[in-house]
DNA sequence: GTAGTCATGTAAGAGGTTACATGATTAG
DNA sequence: CTAATCATGTAACCTCTTACATGACTAC
């Protein structure tokens, strides 16, 4: 039950409303948690019902309202019991890696269309992470401002130093991804190149 | 719709009952995708009927039968589309990230004792998977033995590479993992220390 | 006869995905 | 007045987890 206690982390910055929520979980909080809509707001009204969240239901336009979500202490109590207790490590279960295991079953040509997919993904992300680690280091996000407005140095410096350990293990599983996927294409030429000529191959090897 | 596939590719090894299988994915198996029986046997029912698997009604004893499973040409064909398309990877979701994002609100004490079973975690899979890989590369994986039975020699030699190949995978992700765990334990040393005797922290940085 | 293995599940519920649905407000 | 944004969901379905349940067979 993440999507629970990322709710709760991300309140404890500021309260606010089920859409600023999806809008963070489709930004930087996707970074280490995605969630869409229909995710997020029956939760918030059940941690609601459950007494974790304060909700003050505020006026917009003439006929509008939107609920402004807040922590309650009982939801500051579960988000420290959440952060104190050891969550168990989960058996492995990576679909890639599954198909990996079973290339023989593929195409040479699709089965680098997936390493390249893979290849691309985490690039992608890699830029993103390297970016947002950035943007932390230099205290440019604005949730993070918002988180450190009114902590001493030491806690705000303690704050930066745990964000950034997140998303330096999110770079490396990246960069661990990237080279893993490149060394599958690697394998996929000479398994191509093996067979379209036997005798070189044999010689190569 | 991993484990389905997963069945699947067991299965194209040699025919075997529910219980076989659940041995597997509670053995090497496991090493990339683990179920329990509770999945395993109605997911093969479900399989039989939709025709992706043949069965076999064996008796045992006096009593008791068992349902011996095989892959059909369906079976086979479902098997070949899922290896060919690609599939899309998915956007992050790590419960540990998540965790040491927020680390700020566990006790340096806990937060150590989250990273130090991180690390034991992914030290116990490494040398699981390291002892695999080097039975692989043996050949002395009886899973894969019968898998082999019957293959060229060069159809032998790429179905061991792509096996080496996922869970090589496997292995430099437990050692990143690992590294990350470490990284982690020697930021909260850091962070107690600071905490204990501020001038010298301040003179250190 | 009894312990361990062989063999196969059910049931309840948590968590997540995908697609769809609806309407108010605001900036230009 | 029109498009973008603000705002909040529902419904159906799938996958996986956890706990429990049952009985036959085999080696000693």
């Amino acid at each position: 039950m993440s999507l629970r206690h990322a709710l709760l982390a991300v309140l404890t910055a500021a309260p606010m409303s089920g859409y600023d929520l999806v809008k963070y979980f489709n930004g930087t909080v996707a970074f280490v948690w995605n969630a869409p809509p229909s995710q997020i707001y029956p939760e918030l009204r059940r941690m609601a019902e459950e007494g974790l969240l304060d909700v003050e239901v505020v006026a917009r336009g003439q006929r509008a309202s939107k609920r402004l979500y807040s922590i309650s202490e009982n939801g500051l109590e579960e988000l420290n019991r959440w952060a104190n207790d050891v969550l168990p490590l989960q058996p492995t279960r990576d679909p890639y890696r599954l198909k990996a295991a079973y290339m023989e079953w593929a195409d040479i040509r699709e089965a680098r269309r997936q390493l390249e997919e893979h290849e691309h993904h985490y690039e992608y992300w890699l830029a993103q992470w390297r970016r947002l680690v950035d943007d932390i280091r230099a205290r440019r996000v604005p949730l993070l401002r918002r988180r450190l407005e009114g902590r001493t140095e030491r806690e705000q410096d303690e704050i930066v130093a745990f964000k950034l350990f997140a998303f330096e293990g999110e770079i490396a599983h990246a960069e661990a991804e990237i080279a893993w996927a490149r060394r599958g294409l690697g394998l996929l030429d000479e398994i191509e190149t093996a067979r379209e000529s036997p005798r070189q191959a044999d010689r190569a090897s």
